[in-house]
DNA sequence: ATAATAGTGTCTCTAAGACACTATCCG
DNA sequence: CGGATAGTGTCTTAGAGACACTATTAT
């Protein structure tokens, strides 16, 4: 970070995970291994390494990557960290990701490689002290995923590839903390492009089975 | 940026100042001295300087002090750009801001420091051919400043500190490039909380005075 | 039948679009 | 007075919230 007499910041990416576990918005948090902040939970994250990453946002790919094995539905921008005093290490910029995962996508890697990972409720998460700055960021990540919800955009990434309205209906309720109308959400769907039904195949189970659904061509999160 | 052989990134603020002059939404331009892209059109930008600003948004808001000489009434990030390829100068990450200055700033500085430096009507701007990325940049500042107001909130910073709600009405209009309707326009504006009409003041001149209005406390963008 | 989940119908309320209208100033 | 800008009233429509209702399954 200094060298000819010049200083280059360091420069990270920071991601939050979101996944749908047992009912509950978690979002993965990291034990740090290292100095400095040894042992604090963290938000996963990693370096700039310019000749692995063709930009930032592959970063934050390869973080996930490394972290969980799978590649995320969605990896988005949610804001730029930075300043001398937020790394003990120097002059540091940290762009924070929101990411999300499906419940497929998790179940492929329930073991997680180390104990030092793990999913948290948010709603522990946010109570909990992080490393750094990363208590703000957490908050931000979750404004953010709250604001793409009430401006209707709908959180199909942590659902699986097919999926009933409930379960679409509940991620969001689950998302924006407060309960969601049946009716209200479903005569919106009814009016969706971006997801459709597919013919013929329901949720079997216990009960009525449920119409399961799937994103079309046209849906951008 | 490149050194003890790690290569360290470029990191810029690069910023797209929008204001109203003469009834049109124009952005400012600066034509680069020198290589690489020398004579080209760009956004004002340049790079942190670790010593001097405290974080990276400071550096944006250094930049508009330098070229404009005076300081935008909101700077807000907008994305991150990065990757190998799009500075020949090597690996860089430039941070979009989008900012925005009132007629009464401008008029501040109506004498620009240099002939190199114009507000540029935006339709004309995006036709043009601009250096590096910086045509996906205005574009996308666009996008994030109609969103906003699509989402109504008010340019505010793009008028002086009294305005009448025909001049907040046409601002609006500018930026989404649609009319918006005068009745429904006031109707919001009279539930609003963020701006109040000043009592006993008026824009006085040709035909009948208009109200004046000013923002309150909770006026944010 | 009953419990449980899936899915519908309907009333009301709010806010926005469209557009014609009135009000107040200048000369 | 007429011309121009400031500001209002009112009809209609789209969509969301609330909530009671019907439908289909398993046991």
């Amino acid at each position: 970070m200094l060298t000819d007499g010049v200083i280059y910041p360091l420069v990270f990416a920071d991601v939050a995970l979101f996944s749908i576990q047992e009912r509950d918005l978690c979002v993965l948090l990291a034990r740090r291994a290292n100095d400095p902040e040894a042992n604090k939970w963290a938000l996963p994250g990693g370096i700039l390494k310019p000749m692995i990453d063709a930009s930032l946002d592959q970063t934050a790919v390869r973080i996930i990557r490394d972290k969980v094995g799978v590649s995320a539905g969605c990896v988005e921008q949610v804001r730029l960290f930075s300043g001398a005093t937020r790394d003990p290490r120097g002059y540091s910029l940290s762009q924070l990701y929101c990411a999300l995962l499906s419940k497929d996508q998790v179940c492929a890697v329930a073991g997680l490689k180390t104990s030092e990972v793990g999913w948290v409720p948010v709603k522990l998460a946010t109570d909990k002290e992080l490393a750094f700055d990363h208590g703000v960021m957490l908050t931000e990540a979750l404004q953010f995923l709250r604001a793409k919800i009430k401006h209707r955009a709908l959180p199909l990434h942590l659902l699986n590839a097919t999926f009933s309205l409930l379960d679409l209906q509940d991620a969001c309720s689950l998302i924006l903390g407060s309960p969601v109308d049946k009716s209200s959400f479903r005569r919106r769907m009814k009016a969706e492009t971006c997801i459709r039904p597919v013919q013929g195949q329901f949720r079997e189970g216990a009960y009525r089975p449920a119409q399961l659904y799937q994103a079309t061509p046209d849906f951008q999160f």
